[in-house]
Formats: C-alpha cells, structure tokens, sequence
DNA sequence: CCGAAAGTAGACCGATCTGTATACCCGTGG
DNA sequence: CCACGGGTATACAGATCGGTCTACTTTCGG
C-alpha cells in the first residue's frame, strides 16, 4: 500500500467509524487525508472498496491486538478474561462510539454487499475463540458457556458506547468470571 | 396526527429501520407513503424531526407492548424473564436487524441531537426496569443484577440482529433464570 | 355559504454526492 | 535519457439530496 493511499485508509476509518458511513463524503476523505480524489480512486476504485478495506482493516488491527494479549496469558482463565480486558483498552483509545462492525451493519441493509461477510465474520470468530477459551474450563458446556460470554461481551461493547452505566466491560468481565467458577464447578475436566 | 401524516410515519420507520437513516431519502419516504412533500414538510418540518418522530414512536410501542405483557405476569420472576419473551416476540415480527436505537445510535454522532436523549433515555428506562423488576427478588444485589441483565439483553439483540448463533435471545433467557436462581440463594429478602 | 385545514401535483433551488477527465510534476530504475 | 508509477490540482458530469414554492382540490364545521 502506497503512502497516500496508507493516509487515506487511515482518515476513512477515522471518519466512518465518527460520523458513520454514509455521512462521510469521499472529497472529505481526501481533505483530511491530504489526497487527491484522484489519487483516492486510483487506490480503491470505489467508495464501496474503501469501506470494505476499513472494515477489513479494523478487523485486523483488533485480533492482533487480541492475540497479543492472549499469548501472554498464563491459565485459560486469565484468557477469557483478558478479551475483556483488551475491549476494555480498545474502547478507551480510540473506540467511544462502541463496536465498528455493529455500526457498520447498522447502515449496510443488503447481505451481498462484501462488507456483510467482514462484519458477520468477526462476530463468528469472536464466538468460536470465547468457546475455544471456555473448552479447557468447562469441556461439557463449553458451547452455551461460549454463547453466555459473547452475549455479555457485545453488551458491554453496546453498554459503553451508549454510555447506559460507567464500567460496562468491568461488570461483564466479573460476570464472566463468576460464570466460569460456576462452570468449572459443574463441570470437572476430562 | 392527521392520517397523511401518520401514513408518512409508518413509512418512514419501516425505511428508516430496514435501510438506515441516511441512506433514505424524503422524496422516497413520500412516496412509499402515498404522500406529497409538501405534506410532509407541513406537518414534519424536516427529515430530522421524522427522523425524532420515528424513534419516539418506535419508543412509545415498545414500551406499551412491554407494560401490557409484565402487567399479565403473577410473579417478578416471571416478569424479569418475560422482558425477553418480549423482545423475541418483537424481533421476530419486525425487527431483523437488531435494536432500532442502537442502530440509529450509529447514525448519528452529535450528542445535541434531539434524538440522541430518545435513544439513551430508552436504555437508561430498561435498565432501571430491569433493577426494579429484580430487587423484590434480590434487594442486596438488585443494582449489579439489573445491569447484568442489561449487558444480557443488549447482547442478544446484537447477536440476534447479526444472526451470530439461533435462539439468542433464549440463551439470555435461560441464563438471566440461573441468575435469578443464584442471586434469590445468595440474598434473603429482607 | 364560506373560510380554514388538509391534501395533491409538480416545478424548482442550491448544495452535495460519487465518479471521471485533463494537464502537469517528480523521483527512480533500466 | 527517458518511461513509468505515484502524485497534485482542478474542472466537470450526472444524479440525488433536503427543502421551498405556486396552483388547485376537497372536506367540514360555524
């Protein structure tokens, strides 16, 4: 990716992700990123492909971000939990507005567009990891246990962004954690 | 309301929800209602005011259905769980792509917005309903509970709307009952 | 009987939207 | 030396946007 389409792609996500989709302009685009529309087109070909690559972007960005700090984990406890603790972190530096991809969804109606498979990708994966995460815990009930914690993870992310109470991903984060005591209780391994 | 006017609401909620705020225009929501603009600027003033008249009307028939479904329930822990029989219900019949507030939540940024005090007054209202619906049943914990329940509903509406997994909304149920049943344990009433 | 309210039909305005075209500049590698 | 890729600057096209306007019709209560 060349250096001004690297800005451009930065400014597009800054902006949809702020102002939504559909309100920001591609001439503002450019503005901000110091770009020609020219040079804009010349890179993604279309406004539809420059949302596609945020999306794919922020998606990338985040499971790195992820990974990372699953990989410094000790036990699969400490990684159910730090998932929150990454939200946590990722929402406080540059996400006050909640999760990318359910906005995204929210002004994308029709499910051939390329963006659907992103957006619905990442919520598929991010149920299998938290039922993954579960399995060592709870091998019998990994699969509802899974579904528990994404249920609770994407309201926090919905809770943060619409401010409903302070410290929405700490509450969803010791709920989890007292799912997972009651789990491995119920549920001896092997 | 006159019914010109009530014809260009129904219409513009069903656009508004299904294909996003910005994404529909006035020319088309007069037309889908069999109505002229001027009558629609006569009796709205402009997209913005629909726009408020849309998410307080979606409001008021959300809140009435709920109010008419608790008032039939002989026990609180029935009208806790009947929160998401609700909202089950409500999704199936016209409502496949999540929470409208959520959704117009991210479609628009500017916290001055008329709307924005409709949208966040709706999700500070449920989580005070879900608080005041749980204390008869856990006086001690009745804040934290409610806020758990919160985070659950939130979360299945999501994964409803982003069809992450079938039966989200009965997997928060069923797991919004083993709180119940955790919490009437832990915390006598009295 | 008549005036006000509610409505239709449709032209129109300026702004903004996505997307394209023309002309030119500059650094680098063969 | 020079061709090419990446870039700027800017004008432009066609469509659509929110919003206004004039002219006419219909309905209904005092």
């Amino acid at each position: 990716m060349t250096p001004a389409a690297r800005r451009a792609l930065t400014a597009a996500g800054r902006l949809f992700y702020e102002r939504g989709i559909h309100a920001v302009g591609v001439d503002l685009i450019a503005a901000e990123a110091g770009v020609t529309k020219k040079t804009l087109y010349d890179r993604f070909g279309s406004k539809d492909q420059l949302v596609v690559e945020y999306l794919a972007d922020r998606d990338e960005r985040w499971r790195a971000r992820l990974a990372e700090r699953l990989d410094a984990c000790a036990s699969p406890r400490e990684r159910v939990l730090a998932v929150f603790d990454v939200s946590r972190a990722w929402m406080d530096e540059n996400s006050p507005r909640g999760c990318g991809m359910v906005n995204a969804h929210a002004e994308i109606d029709d499910p051939s567009h390329p963006a659907y498979a992103i957006i619905t990708g990442q919520k598929q994966w991010m149920l299998t990891l938290f039922t993954d995460l579960v399995r060592p815990l709870a091998p019998g009930s990994a699969e509802s246990l899974g579904r528990t914690l994404m249920l609770l993870h994407e309201g926090a992310l919905v809770a943060f962004g619409l401010r409903v109470f302070p410290g929405a991903l700490e509450q969803a984060r010791d709920q989890a954690a007292a799912l997972l005591d009651g789990a491995v209780d119920r549920t001896p391994a092997g």
